[in-house]
DNA sequence: AATTGTACCTGTCAGC
DNA sequence: TGCTGACAGGTACAAT
């Protein structure tokens, strides 16, 4: 599901529902999600404590907690949470259930069962996975281009693999990838070295441009993305190349192929984006 | 050090 | 109809 714009999409979603509550109990249903601590010390921790803000980094959400922990939570591939009354029917695949203090219950459920979640104390993101290897937030106000322009030229490999490298752009995925990478009329499998200029500041624009399309639209809902609230997001209308293999580019008419670069499917147009 | 492969899970869909 | 295999929004870790 969820790249920088769903990601962004839930935490938006979940604000008015989650913020300011405390949260008054937990139950872990399925404790292989939950990396840090462990399972019993989590739900033992987390008693008590009051969300105090939610803020997210990447694909991670944040939750900020009252005496300076923080709840860092990664949906993976089907990861979601929802918000419902206490006591409301269990949806299959429920594996955390956050009980609150208003009589709801903020709920994560995970078809394939990769959601990560780790309790650390605020700042010590070095234990909560790969959060702490970030690259920088490709829609804040400072990623520039001169600032993008050093992390491309500190990079090698194919443009692919480089996009979705998280320590060096945070949040995008495999579908904004694709997005970007047409977006920019750029092969997927071409190599950073040897770009022009005018071919990395299109790669620059293209990311700001899809991802924050991407938010707009409040997300892309292929397959089970939903937001906080249930509501999918309508970035899938506007998909040109992802999702859409075999079908005639919207550019040139040109049949779009799919292949496997940097070990995700990839898809393309073979004009538009020209040879590798 | 950096890249590639594999593991983690369940569901869906195409092909036989 | 039912079986099998490929594939799906993503890391994390082992192997090379």
């Amino acid at each position: 599901m969820p790249e920088l714009p769903e990601v962004e999409t839930v935490r938006r979603s979940l604000i008015p529902l989650v913020v300011s509550r405390r949260i008054k109990r937990v139950e872990v249903l399925y404790g292989g999600i939950i990396k840090k601590p462990h399972p019993a010390e989590f739900v033992e921790m987390l008693a008590g404590r009051k969300i105090v803000s939610l803020e997210r980094r990447g694909k991670y959400l944040l939750f900020q907690l009252s005496e300076n922990y923080t709840l860092v939570a990664h949906l993976r591939m089907t990861g979601r949470f929802w918000v419902c009354p206490a006591g409301a029917e269990l949806a299959k695949h429920t594996h955390v259930i956050f009980h609150l203090d208003d009589h709801q219950e903020l709920r994560f459920v995970d078809i394939r069962k990769f959601g990560l979640f780790y309790l650390v104390p605020a700042g010590k993101w070095s234990e909560a996975g790969g959060l702490a290897t970030l690259g920088p937030e490709p829609l804040a106000e400072d990623f520039t281009y001169e600032v993008f322009r050093d992390i491309f030229s500190s990079a090698k490999g194919r443009l692919k693999a480089f996009l979705l490298d998280q320590t060096r752009l945070a949040g995008i995925g495999n579908i904004y990838a694709d997005e970007i990478l047409f977006a920019a009329k750029l092969h997927p499998e071409r190599n950073l070295t040897g770009l022009k200029d005018e071919e990395i500041q299109a790669l620059y624009q293209a990311i700001r441009a899809v991802l924050q399309r991407g938010v707009d639209c409040r997300g892309t809902s292929v397959r089970d993305y939903v937001d906080g609230r249930g509501q999918k997001g309508s970035f899938q209308k506007e998909l040109k190349v992802y999702d859409q293999a075999g079908k005639d580019c919207v550019a040139c008419g040109t049949k779009l192929v799919k292949r496997v670069v940097a070990g995700r499917g990839t898809v393309f147009c073979p004009k538009c984006q020209g040879d590798a």
